[in-house]
DNA sequence: TAGATTGTTAATCGATTAACAATC
DNA sequence: TAGATTGTTAATCGATTAACAATC
């Protein structure tokens, strides 16, 4: 097989197939053609299989694509086979959710602590996980390795928080803030941007149900 | 201005477009050049000045983009100078975080309501939102006029829920469970999808710091 | 006025789709 | 074998970039 730089784009295609892929595993589907898994995520048949083609995930002609090879092919792509370490910092309301989510252990992120600068939640446990003084978080990721922060603090602390993982030497950020952070090139940072996500759905609602844009469309 | 259909992909730059411009409405910035507005934002200048021409937003020529007249325009375009009213299905962790979030009231979105299928939740009052049954949400709906719906269930109980939003007369469904659902064409789906975002992350990991990446990209 | 910077056109680049031979 | 469906090539479509005249 020959190897291929995968473009930009289709990193969220691919994430895309990585998780519906995993559904069909734990339903324990055996094979889909690239039809199939089209109709189901919404992906033309033809994209489908020139998406897979380059990530040398082989089907068989006449049929499909057998999910028991061809999902931990697609895994290892992004990477979530491996083993990340990661720390929350921000441990109130936002932090404290992210915690409990399980999504992290099913992608090869461990939870190796929590950081808040508040007095009053320093010493909690939350999932099993404490929340320690920021003070000592650049010795705590020195100790444990650790890769990834999650960014749950208010946008006015962020960017200061954000120099002060970089500095201690971590390698992505999983932002949850509402505001643009600057930092170095080999640092990778996940912008969750939720503000956005609410602004692209009200979009969304506007040109469905809007009637001024429905008279406009129908004038094209 | 000659009207243009704005394509699929300038969406979610122009949420971004949004967001920041909010953040300088709010420090009170008065100009901005496609140049300082591509340079902190990661977008080329050409493509800003395609775009906010596209979206009918003047500029001037040897002065740059006057804020406080792009801002009220861009706004416009995603609809978040409207009014929409929201519900909250799912009145557990991410439930109860999505009802603080401060993000729906600046985009027109006002929480009317939360609703939970376990006894011990109803009745709860969260930052003045009361859970109710989830066995009063059509009537809820109807009476209220609610739009749009905000998904925090467990996924193994997202299908139905989404069907009863449906019947329900639901416009729009901001999805955070882990899940593709299935909705008829003219409802409105934005999907979060955690999960996926991590797996981003992950791939974004693996291509800078993985030394087999390197060496494969090295030998392109 | 001179400098700066837009709006827009044309050129380039890349992504998506269509089509079909290969083959399970 | 016949039908189904892949992998891949070529064609199309659309998005991005470059360039520059217009003009504040």
């Amino acid at each position: 097989m020959e190897y291929r730089e995968i473009s930009k784009i289709v990193i969220p295609r691919s994430s895309h197939y990585c998780r519906y892929l995993g559904e069909l595993t734990e339903e324990g589907v055996e094979r889909i053609s690239s039809n199939e898994l089209g109709t189901k995520i919404k992906v033309t048949t033809s994209q489908i299989r020139q998406d897979l083609s380059s990530f040398g995930g082989s089907g068989q002609q006449g049929y499909g694509y057998n999910i028991r090879y061809l999902y931990p092919e697609i895994v290892k792509i992004p990477g979530i086979d491996r083993q990340h370490s990661v720390i929350i910092i921000g441990a109130r309301n936002l932090g404290q959710t992210t915690v409990s989510y399980t999504g992290f252990g099913h992608r090869g992120f461990a939870i190796k602590g929590m950081f808040d600068i508040s007095p009053g939640l320093i010493g909690l446990i939350i999932r099993g996980i404490e929340i320690r003084s920021i003070d000592g978080l650049k010795i705590f990721i020195r100790e444990n390795k650790v890769q990834t922060a999650v960014l749950t603090v208010p946008k006015t602390k962020a960017p200061e928080i954000a120099d002060r993982l970089v500095d201690a030497g971590i390698r992505a950020i999983w932002n949850f803030t509402r505001t643009d952070l600057v930092i170095p090139e080999d640092v990778v940072m996940g912008n969750v941007h939720l503000s956005e996500s609410l602004t692209r759905l009200s979009y969304r609602i506007s040109s469905v149900y809007d009637p001024q844009e429905e008279k406009k469309n129908a004038l094209e």
